[in-house]
DNA sequence: TGAATTGTTCATTTTGGATTGAACAATGGT
DNA sequence: ACCATTGTTCAATCCAAAATGAACAATTCA
C-alpha cells in the first residue's frame, strides 16, 4: 500500500514562480543577518503557504535534506519565527511562519544579538584589568581612553535594542 | 641598503596581549555584521594604536597578506571607518581608525544595509505584479495579504535606519 | 629615463560553516 | 511486543567566501 506519490494529502510539486520569488527575498534577508540559506528558504516557503507544512513537505518542495530541514526548523523555532501546529488526522507535526515583526525582531535580538553583546562586554571587562599592567603612563592613559570608548559603545548597543524592538513592534 | 629589519621606524613586533584582546573583540564584532575576519583585525589594531599605521605594518603585525590588508582597508575606508593619514618624512600612506560611533553606524547602514533593503523592495515590487496571474481568488487574496505585510516590513526597515543613526550619534 | 617603492587586482588556494545522509532515538499503531 | 512512521544528531562532504601571492600599475626618487 501507499506507493502512490501523488496521494490525497501532500502536494510535493515544484515551486511556483511566486513562491520562488518570495523565498529569494527571505534567503537574501537571512543572509544579511548571518544565517544559512536553508533557514531563509524554510521561512520563506512557510510564510507564503496557506496551509501548515510538515518537515517532509519542506524537504520535497525545497529539495533540501532532512537534516537541513530539521536544523533550520530548530533555529527558526528558537527565534520564535516558526510555530508548531498539530494537524488533526495525522501525527506528523506541521509548522507555520510567525508573521509579526515584533516577535521576529525580539527573537533575533534575544538569540543572536544579546549573546554577542554580552560576551563582548565580558571581554572588555577583562581588558580593563589588562591595562593596569601597562608601564608607560602616557600609553596607559591612551589605552584607558580607547577601552572606555569601547565600553561606551557596548552600553549604547544594549540601550538601543529595546528601543528598536519597541519601534518595530506596533 | 636597508636590510636591517629592526630599523629606526616601523615596529613590526608581535602583538601585545592587550592588542590581541582588543582585536578579538572587533573580530567578533564584524563577524556579527557579516564581514570578514581580516577587516576586524585591521580595524582593531588601528583602533588600539597610538600612531597611524602603514599597510606593511598591518601585514607584519597581523601576519596577513598584502592582498587582504589592501582589500580590508578598502572596505573600511568605504565605510568611513578608517581614514588616510599622510605622515611626513615618508611617502607611504598611513591609516587611522575613525572612532566616532555615528560615523561608523552611518557608513555601515549606507554601504551594507541600504543596498539590501533597496534590492529587497525592488523584488517585492515585481512580486506584486506576479500575483495578478494567480487565478484562484481566495489564494490571490492570501498572497496579497502576505506580500503587503512584507512590503510593510521593508518600509518599517527604511524608517528605522535614520532613527538608529540618530540614537547612536550623540 | 630607469630603478625602487608602494598599493591594487585577480586567478588560485584554503578554510569555516552549511549541507548531506545514514544511524539513531522516540513515538504511535496493531 | 513488534513494526512503521517521524524527527534528531553528527561525522563526512561540499562549497562559497576569504586569504594568498604573484603580476601588475602608479608613483617617486636619483
Amino acid at each position: 500500500m501507499a506507493e502512490l506519490q501523488e496521494g490525497g494529502e501532500a502536494p510535493a510539486s515544484a515551486l511556483s514562480s511566486l513562491e520562488r520569488q518570495v523565498i529569494d527575498v527571505f534567503v537574501d534577508g537571512v543572509r544579511v543577518l548571518g544565517m544559512p540559506r536553508s533557514v531563509g528558504e524554510i521561512y520563506g516557503l512557510l510564510f507564503i503557504s496557506r496551509q501548515p507544512l510538515a518537515l517532509d513537505d519542506l524537504v520535497a518542495r525545497l529539495g533540501i535534506s532532512k537534516g537541513s530541514a530539521s536544523q533550520g526548523l530548530k533555529t527558526l523555532r528558537s527565534l520564535g519565527a516558526v510555530q508548531d501546529q498539530p494537524v488533526e488526522g495525522t501525527r506528523r507535526m506541521h509548522y507555520v511562519a510567525a508573521s509579526d515583526l515584533k516577535r521576529l525582531a525580539g527573537g533575533f535580538i534575544r538569540e543572536q544579538v544579546r549573546p554577542h553583546l554580552e560576551s563582548g562586554q565580558l571581554k572588555v571587562g577583562r581588558l580593563q584589568e589588562a591595562i593596569v599592567d601597562q608601564e608607560d603612563p602616557e600609553l596607559r592613559s591612551f589605552y584607558n581612553e580607547r577601552v572606555d570608548k569601547l565600553e561606551g559603545w557596548m552600553k549604547r548597543g544594549r540601550m538601543v535594542l529595546p528601543m528598536l524592538q519597541k519601534i518595530l513592534g506596533q
